[in-house]
RNA sequence: GCCCCGGUGGCGAAAUUGGCAGACGCGCCGCACUCAAAAUGCGGUCUCUCCGGAGGUGCCGGUUCGAUUCCGGCCCGGGGCACCA
């Protein structure tokens, strides 16, 4: 007899599974079960069935995925890990009445998209469109409720339509300092016009011609085009992001080398935002972890600038400074390398007795400044972070300390930077470690402006002290002496208090082929124009070579190249303006990866909005603050956004800031775009090399007494990420025809908490289905295929049971622990098939395959229907604790002496302290390990009794 | 170097407020069913044990009647930042 012959006919296998899972997804397709309606608009419906009308009250849920690239790679089983825990807290909350919008669309434009189709051959077009269908098979077949209604993608000429109308919001709008927000351009002009408000120049508006005018109100727009050094990446052909370039100085993508180059390029104003973004961090229901790194990146610091004049001259030094409180303990200054003011201090010749250890062996400054810029221009950026050895050489000049008129030293060296505050500082060796070290090398003066216990040590004292040596700020503490100081500067024009950030503005140009076209075009003069609204979308043209122009990664002479300026007959473009058809030259860079990224949220609202990017009703229930529930601070954001920490400074900073101005300008009601955010682990695996350390598939190793072998060969092991080239990669697609999409969603959810990382085991997977298969033969009887649940009432003891479990599950689902809810199913299900074999009673067992649909929604359904049941349970009623069943009667409880358990006795759960404690003290196994009478008892009342001898 | 997160059986993990350590799953052991095997079901499975117990949550110490949980110091793993004045 085979082995399929001996299968019952009706057992859950994974051909059963298979069936079930494909007629359940083609009923809610066919249902629109997931349609989420919205209050207005095409998509407009019924909110009757909700708990609840009042928008203020938790009506509503809008979640989330990190939409995903489609890159034509596939998915493997770590992918969808968090698409699958949105989707069972998103079906969780629907079977508890709210009405909830949950879809997935796909971030389809991009270097990975392109690079694909470049390594392929094909239009990007082309294989984006067919990954696109590929990805959509495989999220269908996990199960994922989503409102495919409302699937975006970037690509669509229908959605970067409205990344290319939010780009013209912000190309006319600017940024407010008073008011702290943007406002439109137009506004700006009124005020200008009427006299209201005053050039910063000190130019005046109405004498402006028609250039100056535009330049004015260029350099106030939050999108502008720079000349400045910015990230160019031969090796991608494109210039990045400071966000996109790594630590060393490397393409984030590709791994190639970036060179800082003088191009002029678009930017966004996103460091107009640098406040907001910071402070509004304490607002979101964030994980700590990335609300530092953004605040790390955004980098802010107070302090004060001051200005060291250059005797002799009319020029003076500015510094930013932290530590103004330290200004008495300076010693020297110096400047970045790359400053413009080094030429103007270098001296004619080494004045008199110069240390030799400052003039790097040359024979005069403006040699040794020559020599010290090409050592540098000479060392790579990763070799300038690894070395941290203080290098740099006397300018030969001077400048003046304005506190105290002490002439100062100037130098140049690499460790202050140019891209910082102003390019030069003043030196505290005494309490900084950097000019400490720098000092100690060159042996100039450490002197000490704050007291500390130890004096002057082997580091810098860094702490805080009473001032000392420092005149007026004397016995100051740190925070008061930086105050005074402040004041003191500002009084003598010396100096001002001051901000700075690290936050740089956004490059926001890529030429590249893929991506959103600028609506931009130039006059015959080379300014740029904003097209209209009305000329919107500005369609990608179809060119002959869609391929990066990408040169040698080594070539920092190379220059962009943009793809479309290929496209001659687009690039030049006859329009009518308001003064008359013209011949106009179109933008040729595109937009980066990361402008469908953030707004996408808004569009999934309204996606077939034809008038306006999402209507503002429809984002005010959606998005908006609901102080009633979540606190007077409320910034609003969709409820919860799932996805991995790799975004925790790119794509969500970006996002922020584009929200933000479009709530600034009034188009949303809600402050933030994302409430909460929640980051998944990821699933790691194991991955074998032999002994040349090429991979060998993980699939085909086995482990004998702790050693791995490829065949007869050792090969050893790593762990890590999941992918092709690791020859680990396991593809959900197999896991689906092996056991089942229910199964799989069930295991990865089981695996472990969902922040957490955790190792790949399909040998594990086989628990899961064993769960689910018995939760079917609660309900179908497998050699008939009959209905065998027992329609009578179900005992207390299994109330109970299931009473406990429901208020377990209801809580878990809710806080995202889907592992330990899927343990409490597990334990009702093994108590109704230990103690039912001939069939459990239909209340529990009906109750327990509605807890179970988050997780194993086709099977629920399935089971739903076994039983009886017409309509999909996917709008519940998710079950109600009684809590008639969840207080008991009888209680056990441990009896520790000293702290360790040594009996159990059971009580009415109402009795008293003192009937718990006196049967604890009778209970023979406590009277004997007691001599007389105890010290002292501690009753924790229904937890436990400790006795202490 | 600095900051953050983690370390619990052979493995993935649970213990939600300082109160029964190891729920649930994998694996393993035994039993039932079977000619046999698979599947399924049932029982067992932290270690040691003189079968009374004793010990045990990375290591050392502290607070407490009581510590996986709090505090101090250290070790290991993962992540972030890294001359930011």
């Amino acid at each position: 007899m085979s082995i399929a012959d001996s299968t019952p006919g009706h057992r859950y296998t994974a051909q059963t599974a298979g069936d079930i899972e494909s007629r359940w997804q083609e009923y809610w397709t066919a249902k629109q079960t997931f349609a989420a309606p919205n209050p207005v608009g095409p998509l407009a419906g019924d909110f009757s069935e909700f708990s609840g009308t009042d928008p203020q009250a938790p009506d509503k849920l809008f979640v989330q995925d990190m939409f995903p690239y489609p890159s034509g790679a596939g998915l493997h089983v770590g992918h969808p890990l968090g698409f699958i825990a949105s989707d069972v807290y998103a079906r969780f909350q629907r079977m508890i009445g709210r009405n909830v919008l949950h879809t997935m669309g796909f971030d389809s434009f991009g270097l990975p998209a392109e690079q694909y189709a470049v390594q392929t051959g094909t239009h990007p077009r082309t294989t984006t469109e067919a990954n696109i269908e590929r990805y959509l098979q495989q999220i269908r077949r996990l199960g994922l409720g989503h409102d495919e209604r409302r699937r975006v993608a970037t690509t669509d000429p229908d959605f970067y339509r409205w990344t290319q109308w939010i780009f013209l919001q912000i190309y006319n709008s600017w940024f407010d300092p008073e008011q702290g927000k943007a406002r439109r351009i137009a506004e700006l002009i009124a005020e200008f016009d009427s006299g209201a408000r005053a050039l910063d120049d000190g130019r005046v508006w109405s004498e402006l011609d028609e250039t100056g005018r535009r330049e004015v109100l260029d350099s106030h727009r939050l999108v502008y085009l720079s000349d400045s050094l910015v990230n160019w990446c031969p090796g991608l052909g494109t210039v990045l992001a400071n966000e996109e370039v790594t630590a060393d100085g490397r393409s984030e993508r590709g791994n190639f080398p970036v060179y800082r180059k003088n191009l002029r390029q678009w930017m966004m104003r996103i460091t107009a935002y640098s406040d907001r973004l910071l402070d509004d961090l304490e607002l979101l229901d964030w994980p700590e972890k990335v609300k530092t790194m953004q605040r790390n990146w955004i980098g802010r610091s107070r302090g004060a600038q001051v200005q060291f004049p250059v005797p002799g001259t009319e020029a003076s030094i500015e510094v930013f400074t932290t530590r103004p409180d330290t200004l008495f303990g300076a010693s020297y200054m110096v400047l970045a390398p790359e400053h413009p003011l080094v030429d103007q201090l270098v001296a004619q010749s080494w004045p008199d007795g110069t240390d030799e250890r400052w003039t790097g062996g040359a024979d005069d400054p403006k040699a040794a400044v020559a020599a010290y810029r090409a050592s540098i221009a000479a060392k790579s950026d990763l070799e300038r972070q690894e070395n941290k050895d203080k290098t740099g050489v006397f300018t030969g000049g001077y400048a003046t300390n304005p506190v105290n008129g002490e002439q100062l030293p100037v130098f140049i060296a690499d460790y202050v930077l140019i891209g910082y505050g102003t390019g030069a500082i003043m030196a505290v060796p005494a309490h900084d470690e950097r000019d400490y070290d720098f000092a100690t090398a060159f042996g100039l003066p450490i002197r000490e402006v704050i007291g500390s216990a130890e004096g002057i040590a082997e580091v810098a004292f860094t702490g805080d002290g009473p001032l000392v040596n420092s005149g007026f700020l004397d016995g100051m503490a740190v925070g008061e002496a930086k105050a005074a100081m402040i004041e003191r500067l500002e009084a003598d024009g010396a100096g001002v208090g001051t901000v700075q950030y690290k936050l740089r503005d956004w490059l926001f140009a890529r030429q590249r082929y893929w991506g959103e076209p600028f609506p931009i075009v130039y006059d015959e003069h080379g300014a740029p124009v904003a097209l209209p609204e009305t000329m919107l979308p500005v369609e990608l043209p179809e060119v002959a070579d869609y391929a990066p122009v990408a040169f040698d990664p080594e070539d920092a002479d190379s220059r962009p190249s943009p793809p479309l300026a290929k496209a001659t007959e687009w690039v030049t473009v006859d329009l009518d303006l308001g003064d008359g058809l013209q011949t106009y030259t179109r933008d040729t860079n595109v937009m980066p990866q990361w402008a469908g990224s953030s707004w996408y949220q808004l569009r999934y609202i309204d996606p077939t909005n034809q008038e306006t990017l999402c209507a503002k009703e429809n984002e005010a229930y959606w998005m908006g603050p609901r102080p009633a529930l979540h606190g007077p601070d409320d910034p609003g954001g969709l409820d919860l956004y799932i996805g991995g920490v790799e975004h925790a400074v790119l794509h969500l900073l970006y996002s922020r800031f584009w929200h933000k101005v479009l709530f600034d300008l009034g188009y949303v009601t809600s402050a933030e775009p994302y409430r909460r955010l929640f980051n998944q682990g990821m699933i790691q695996a194991y991955a074998y090399t032999d002994e040349r350390g090429v991979y060998v598939p993980a699939d085909e190793v086995s482990e004998r007494d702790g050693k791995y072998f490829h065949g007869d060969q050792e090969v050893s092991q790593e762990y890590g990420k999941m992918g092709k080239s690791l020859k680990n990669s396991v593809a959900p697609d197999d896991i689906c025809r092996d056991y089942g999409a229910d199964t799989l969603r069930v295991y990865e959810m089981a695996m472990g908490p969902l922040d957490q990382s955790r190792p790949w085991a399909t040998k594990d997977v086989v628990g899961a289905q064993r769960f689910l298969q018995r939760v079917w033969r609660l309900v179908v009887d497998e050699e008939t295929g009959g209905v065998r649940v027992a329609d009578v009432a179900a005992p207390e003891e299994t109330l109970r049971v299931l009473h406990k479990t429901i208020v377990g599950t209801r809580e878990d689902f809710d806080a995202l622990r889907m592992n330990t809810a899927g343990a409490k199913l597990i334990e009702l299900t093994n108590h109704l098939t230990k103690n039912y074999p001939d069939g459990a009673p239909r209340e529990a067992v009906e109750q327990l395959v509605l807890m179970l649909a988050p997780l194993a929604p086709h099977l629920a359904e399935e089971l739903w229907n076994r039983l009886g049941h017409n309509a999909s349970l996917a709008r519940g009623p998710f079950p109600e604790a009684d809590e008639r069943y969840l207080v008991e009667d009888v209680v056990e409880v441990p009896v520790q002496v000293k702290g360790k358990v040594r009996s159990r006795i059971q009580v009415a759960a109402d009795a008293d302290e003192a009937t718990v404690v006196a049967a604890a003290l009778a209970d023979e196994k406590i009277a004997a390990l007691l001599d007389g009478e105890p010290r002292k008892v501690i009753y924790v009342p229904g937890r436990m009794v400790n006795v202490v001898p």
